[in-house]
DNA sequence: CGCAAATCTGCAGAGTCTGCAAAAAAGAGT
DNA sequence: ACTCTTTTTTGCAGACTCTGCAGATTTGCG
């Protein structure tokens, strides 16, 4: 039951490692066969012929076939957190955040070709779009829950009571900055899909965050001003 | 095409009318159902039953059953982008839209027995509220739009064309700081959900958009806070 | 090798959603 | 009042999604 030797290896038992494999296979799949074809034409029985399972094995994966589109950046919410955690003490929560934030788009830059077919299959599929946009949006709760332990407890300690109904014991402010972050993050990624050619994404992030902590001031040349 | 006197009239033809009474039947229906039994729990069958109609029709109004359950606040949206043209021309961007919202949830809270029935079904059902989650973050781009519109030209000039591909054309201010304020509306409406005996959701929603206009900085007490 | 647990698979069945064409209703003209 | 056109509703066939169940297969371990 215990962790015998396992701190530094990537992996699991030999029976996780093969439940990853499947489940990358069935994603890779998926994406690869809707920016091909397009997300709406592609049916469940496509995707887990093309991954080599059958089909009643992809809903053991994903409880339903859109899942797939959307559960990319699943291990990246649990690798935020820990850096928020582990930034230096003397920046506020804001910067904590934001440092985190660049060290996290650096590593999804490994992966980048497909992430690019995904952002291709989302634009094509609004449908998809918008429940990607919720997924990243419910992200959000336990990134509140991190920062309110960075701010409240430095150290290790103070696991407070009552686990459940978590919403009730943040308060206003850890909530609002995972919300608007994780928010401007999105913003700062559609923006740069766009305009792949003109501006790196690091620039377009950095950009964004001045605004936020500038508190959202009119930018200089626009007509109505305050 | 044209409005002849339609200006103060609320409804167009007796047309329109009916349909939109389809509608609100089917949502009524859908959120009073479901308030009761599970959202999980009801057919379409059953939803269009109560609504008098029959289960084909259903899907000539929503693209899918869930949607029934997040399509609530469709008319909110147009509401909302007139009401930040018709702000005062002194007001900055984000005074402007925070004025607009005030508005609006002045308006919500007449309806607030469908409201609260429509927030206790999102809070069993995580699957639908990350789609609804999903649904208002989609609503943002339309708001970027009237943003950057008031912002370029006062007047109700230059429609510019090219109306597709809408994202292209805007700067990323006004996508930012309309994907803030709808994030932070939210985060407002949920805290707010949770404590409603202790303060007002107006009280709430202006500290919000405090923290927002101060550029997000920590509040005072952060280290030891009970 | 053999046992126990986890996983994969096929199958039956309920529910979701779409295209099509006919019936019913609303609006406009004569 | 009557017809004609347009819009909306409805039933039906059929494809697809998703779930529960039971048996086959694989993995972990002694």
């Amino acid at each position: 039951m215990q962790n015998v030797a396992e701190e530094s290896a990537p992996q699991g038992g030999l029976r996780e490692r093969k439940k990853r494999a499947t489940r990358a296979a069935l994603v890779e799949a998926a994406v690869r066969l809707a920016a091909e074809h397009g997300a709406e034409n592609i049916t469940v029985e496509a995707i887990s012929e093309t991954a080599g399972v059958s089909p009643r094995t992809f809903f053991n994966y994903f409880d339903s076939r859109d899942d797939v589109f959307v559960m990319i950046g699943a291990e990246t919410s649990a690798r935020l957190r820990r850096a928020v955690l582990e930034a230096p003490a003397e920046l506020s929560p804001l910067q904590a955040l934001r440092h985190a934030l660049a060290a996290e788009l650096a590593e999804v830059e490994q992966h980048h070709e497909l992430w690019r077919l995904h952002a291709e299959v989302l634009r094509r599929s609004p449908r998809l779009l918008v429940r990607s946009l919720g997924v990243h949006a419910a992200d959000e709760l336990g990134l509140a829950e991190t920062l309110a332990e960075r701010m409240g407890a430095d150290g290790p300690a103070a696991p407070s009571a009552g686990e459940e109904s978590r919403r009730s014991a943040l308060g206003l402010y850890p909530h609002l900055l995972a919300a608007v972050c994780v928010t401007a993050v999105r913003v700062a990624f559609e923006h740069w899909c766009v305009r792949q050619e003109e501006r790196t994404f690091t620039d377009v992030f950095q950009e964004t965050f001045d605004h936020l902590a500038a508190g959202l001031p009119a930018p200089s040349g626009t007509a109505g001003r305050p």
